[in-house]
DNA sequence: ATGAAAGCGCTAACAA
DNA sequence: TTGTTAGCGCTTTCAT
């Protein structure tokens, strides 16, 4: 089936030439090589449409011009743009990149880590979901480059990060309700096990806090990042009898559940109760035209992972680790 | 910064074996090496974190255990399950994929192919978007076997086809809204360029003909894949004051920008208006739950592709071009 | 049960 | 301006 495929050395072979030069002609180290001879071996190998072997030529050069991309489920709608971002990057530099979905598990997050080590890939791109912070991680023994996006931790490898502020985020959302008139503002989670979402509660606090507003612990309900979750939890105040007029959710998706069960029991939003959200993932603006929420940049998250990544691979191996804090948007729309 | 790896080399040495024992240890050819010498190698590969250097075996075996993955925009919610459906296949045999986004580019495809056919992947799976049949494209020139998943074309290296019968799918769709009453179909299509479009417009004029009701040109409108047309074209319905009772969309996100559009101008779906959409692409019962539609199995197919892909591959390379034609389903909710 | 040796296709000195 | 050659790390006969 495979068909035989032309080498290096049938080319030079047919030209007359060595393999040497040929190899020169191609990798553009062909300073000295008389034009003759290039136009030759270049009409030749197109003839034969030849392809170099990259497997052949990594093997010497130590660069497959490949990438990991580690991520818990592309068909989570937060991170097609994030891998595009990074593709787009890639290609433009020469990258191609492998695509490694873990499901949030930390054992196929190593596994994939060692099976990326074995590709010889340059550097992965990491967005790793659980806290890898308590764990001795296979991020240790990982041999190339890593960037992280959107978490924080810290490890030899990890070259660069592509954080937002989620605690500044927060912060401004809750400070917009705020401004907006509500007071009695709940939390909907989708977890705290993470820094991100750690960070989230404590930009939440912070505005209440700097606003003279009491915090109330039944005021956070805690879940998962689903609208389903959204659901549940504004059924959940109710039942608790929680006196609220707002609610700022963990994420858009939640947002949506809690909005579509708010109009269930019969709310107006925003007049009797202000929403907002947090991602704008793709067709989140589809779906609730309205939602006002906390844009985070995901496709240029990967892309400036790529470019970090990139740079750490190609640039002069000085330690830089760097860290960029990427801008979030607050996109102010009808829900509060 | 690269840790300089260690080698097949390195442990045959401590070991005090040849290569060529490592070797076999590793790859399970060890039927007669005695367990002392197998125990003794793998200890001390696992002491320094020995890993197989890929490119190397890949050089000499011919396989990389690498497929390619061309689809036209992870970002569109349409391939983000096929892209995880082939993955999970893909791990579970061994295999990593490498993802392309051509854009619907046909340069940008055949680049890939070039890019992917270097890189030396076993397979491609190929999610073509345009439509390559009055093309001398680049497929002729690859040399793996390929898989074409939603579109059907020839050529030596497809070595299989994972299809939908969007005819048959689109009839018994436009059947249902006949049978639900309604009589002026309108049929809002994303493109007639491709096959699968034109199928799609095959089936619902098929279904209006058995049942004795007209076919009229102005009931079609053309124009992309996107909420944004389905928006636009419910208006130029309206203004060309063509007369109608449901429309049939091309698929779930024009049918989204349609019910929009449609409850903008007052209609009451399913009373006044009936509204059917296409593919059931993640999201879309979130953004529409009512929304009556034709799911496509996309999952499935991602993992169906990889199936077969990974079977051309190891299998005994006869020339079984397969065919394999999933089941669509009809997803019954209130619109219509 | 194990080792020696010949490559896989290519790059990168170093020669010429 | 071009050719020779020594590997890169591994698999795979063929010997032993």
């Amino acid at each position: 089936m495979k068909k035989k495929s032309v080498t290096i050395k049938d080319i030079a072979k047919e030209a007359g030439v060595s393999i040497a030069t040929v190899s020169m002609i191609f990798n553009n180290k062909d300073k000295n090589i008389s034009q003759g001879t290039r136009d030759r071996v270049m009409n030749i190998a197109k003839l034969h449409n030849y392809i170099p072997n990259s497997m052949a030529r990594s093997l010497v050069t130590k660069r497959t011009k490949t990438l990991g991309l580690i991520l818990p489920d592309i068909v989570n709608p937060f991170f097609p743009e994030i891998a595009r971002g990074a593709e787009d990057k890639a290609r433009e530099s020469g990258y191609s990149i492998i695509i490694c979905n873990t499901d949030d598990n930390l054992e196929q997050e190593d596994r994939y880590i060692e099976i990326l080590t074995e590709k010889m890939v340059d550097g992965i791109i990491f967005t790793h979901s659980a806290d890898r912070n308590n764990t001795n991680s296979g991020l240790e023994r990982c041999r190339v480059p890593i960037i992280l996006i959107d978490r924080d931790y810290d490890s030899d490898n990890v070259k660069g990060k592509v954080l937002i502020d989620n605690g500044e985020a927060s912060y401004k959302g809750v400070i917009h309700l705020i401004e907006k008139g509500y007071r009695k503002i709940t939390y909907i989670a989708g977890s705290l096990n993470t820094q991100t979402a750690k960070d989230r509660l404590k930009g939440y606090r912070k505005a209440l806090e700097d606003n003279g507003i009491e915090f109330e612990e039944k005021y956070i309900k805690v879940g998962e990042y689903r609208s389903l979750w959204g659901m549940e939890a504004v059924t959940l105040l109710f039942e608790e009898g929680v006196d609220f007029d707002a609610i700022f959710c963990g994420n858009d998706l939640i947002a949506i559940g809690a909005m579509k069960k708010l109009k269930e029991f019969g709310k107006r939003i925003p007049e009797d109760i202000g929403i907002m959200g947090f991602d704008d993932i793709y067709m989140a603006s589809l779906v609730e035209p309205e939602l006002t929420t906390i844009k985070q940049p995901n496709y240029e998250m990967g892309h400036k992972a790529a470019q970090m990544l990139i740079r750490a691979i190609e640039g002069n191996e000085k330690n830089t680790e760097s860290k960029i804090i990427l801008e979030t948007e607050l996109v102010v729309r009808k829900s509060s």
